[in-house]
DNA sequence: GATGAATGAGGGTTCATTCAT
DNA sequence: AATGAATGAACCCTCATTCAT
């Protein structure tokens, strides 16, 4: 009786393997997230998690396999929140429109798992980079495919022969960095929800893609 | 008189203390962009600035007075050029213009202090992101005003009602956003020249003004 | 019946305490010798048994134990070859070089025990040390009767009265020394044959004992 | 006064660099040789050198360079001390003798020394093994060159053309093994002095050599 | 008879920081 | 103005060892 001395209320002890590693990279997200990769240390991922540390590396292995497992885990979850937010029976529009709050809401749900793709993997070496670069361009692909798809959508037609492919890339990075941006924006200052951040930016790209399509390009010297 | 009694040659000792620490601080700025906050050591600063590791504690006190240093520094540095490149005669369109090509420029020739602030300032803790945060919120502010100047220069007249403040400085988050990513791509990508890139941001922006000030909104239900 | 019903497929389970104890010995002389007894982990050794480390604990209780009982198997296995080698109907001569063929046979075809008896187990700390040293003895006491009885046969008399209990023991003791010298270096060079360094061996230590029999003794003075 | 009130007893700091390293190689040997290089801890290197261990990472790197700088330093004593034992202008067997003396009086004091050069460093993987294969074969091309001197003047001409290459270093070879051995030997028995243990091996040796020279083989058939 | 799960303790290494000169 | 000498604290990682099943 008294502390402690509910059903399997504590530390439960004597888990499954792959329960103990999910509970170690939740641990390890958070860790990173708010504190990055060199000043996050495994002692504390470890009692975050409520293990010992020898078992982190029993089955993490190295700090930095630790960090690549939670880029990849924390990647994939985005991507995939993104791809399972748009209906490809909708038009493009709807779908880039639905994609972009996925976007939004995950992140804003993530914040920690955000802070680790955005700020943390690209800050430490090659290796991490490479992980969220991958995830970056699965993303810009597929705003890319979607920016096509609204093209010829809105052309009622399929002759948009004058979007060369470092305009639309170009385009896709920007909308990224400005989803980035708002995601922030909207992470610091409550009371901007992840719904108005996503609009705003849809207005923002919407625009930019119509004027790029219809040739409507600003120029310096006019 | 003594030895080292010769004219400058060698290495210079016995500098003022300004120009030390201005040394100190580029070689800061060096590893701290390349390595981050943490993977940076005092030794390697010290060692780049070529001064023996005390002089540095005496003149900056410690780490993070260095980092904080150098992040106002370069930031301040970044601000000012930014404002430089602008023209206050000229038109909103071309100031919002000149300002683009001013950011880029300066981040494109000053990688590592973009680095910092970019990437490592804002994943170290509170105290450094704030310095950063005041930067952008100066940035913002100041597109924040070219967007509102441009949009009252379109209208020919001051009555542009619906452009709620909201809106603008969501737009001007978006835009610093798309503009910070882009300067990342611009420098790891050396085929894009900072122009290319502001002119595509440009384009980018201007349509997303236009739309907002005819009231043209996407809106999801459509 | 159920799993693992069928014959002995792959690896054996359920195996008698004896045999299981055989494998772990095995695994334990093979990492330990070319480890040595700090570098050699119990993963390893318990992985290379086929078993599971709880098991090598139950049946070895510790390190410690186990590299002693490494260290006893393999003194005992080496000391009996060397016995076993010997004919005592032979002449105490002939009796001296099969004694060193069967040495240097033994130690080169269990190269691994031969390391952990001769490196590490007087590498590290008494109670290891004087299981090998017990060992040593064995074999000096052995080669110094052999010695006493070849040096009797040599003068066909029992009267070689200035061969001093010392200098006999003296010279096994060289003998033996040199004879693990030269197990090790034919160890190392390929190229020379356990029957060669017995016979290198031989021939110095007879004409060590020839002198010393013939009372020609070198000294320092002339 | 009192406990620590003399002059300069007690711990003195602030030593030139020099002075430090060779406290720190003393207490290298020390630690290496009496608990092999896997065993001996840098806190405990460190806390006997009486500094801290970060000065001994400072002033020689790592764990593996500190035992090499043992290596070498001990390696290089002892072949000093060999070389500066024999009198060139002697004749070959009196050199002979006063370099196994020499040899002998420098391992009995520096029995940790000894440890780590015969023990620890063959031991623990190739580079250290190189280093002190090294320092073993200088020695064997001393011995070996001795032993030439003294066939030629024992034969009173320059004949001795059936000493085959292999016989000389397979006798080097043991002689060195045999000298160990004996060193050991009087280390652990205090009752013979090293300069008995030279005799006696000496002793040996000569026999050994002369047999050799004559070609009085021992043969196993005979 | 046999094992997956788990840990206390300790080792090598680095770093920000400070004296004494 | 400037530095060689020195350290407390912390971090990553490994290992011998033990439960609970």
């Amino acid at each position: 009786m008294g502390a402690g001395g509910g059903a399997d209320s504590g530390r439960a002890r004597r888990m499954p393997r792959a329960v103990r590693e999910q509970q170690m990279l939740d641990a390890a997200v958070r860790t990173f997230g708010r504190l990055g990769y060199r000043a996050a240390s495994m002692d504390e991922i470890a009692e975050l998690a409520g293990v010992s540390k020898p078992l982190v590396y029993l089955y993490l292995h190295s700090k930095e396999d630790l960090f690549t497992a939670v880029i990849r885990r924390e990647a994939r979850a985005l991507v995939d929140a993104v791809r399972a937010g748009v209906e490809p029976s909708l038009p493009a529009d709807a779908q880039l429109w639905a994609g972009l709050r996925a976007f939004f809401v995950h992140t804003a749900e993530h914040p920690d798992a955000w802070a680790v793709l955005h700020r943390q993997a690209r800050t430490h070496g090659e290796p991490f980079a490479a992980e969220v670069t991958a995830m970056r361009e699965e993303i810009v692909a597929f705003v890319t495919a979607l920016i096509g798809a609204a093209a010829r959508q809105a052309c009622h037609t399929a002759d948009a022969p004058d979007l060369a492919a470092r305009d639309v890339t170009g385009l896709a990075q920007a909308l990224v960095g400005a989803a980035e941006s708002l995601a922030g924006w909207a992470n610091e200052t409550g009371d901007v929800s992840a719904k108005e951040a996503a609009a705003t930016l849809m207005n923002f790209a919407w625009a930019g893609l119509g004027n790029l399509m219809r040739g409507e390009r600003w120029t310096p010297g006019r």
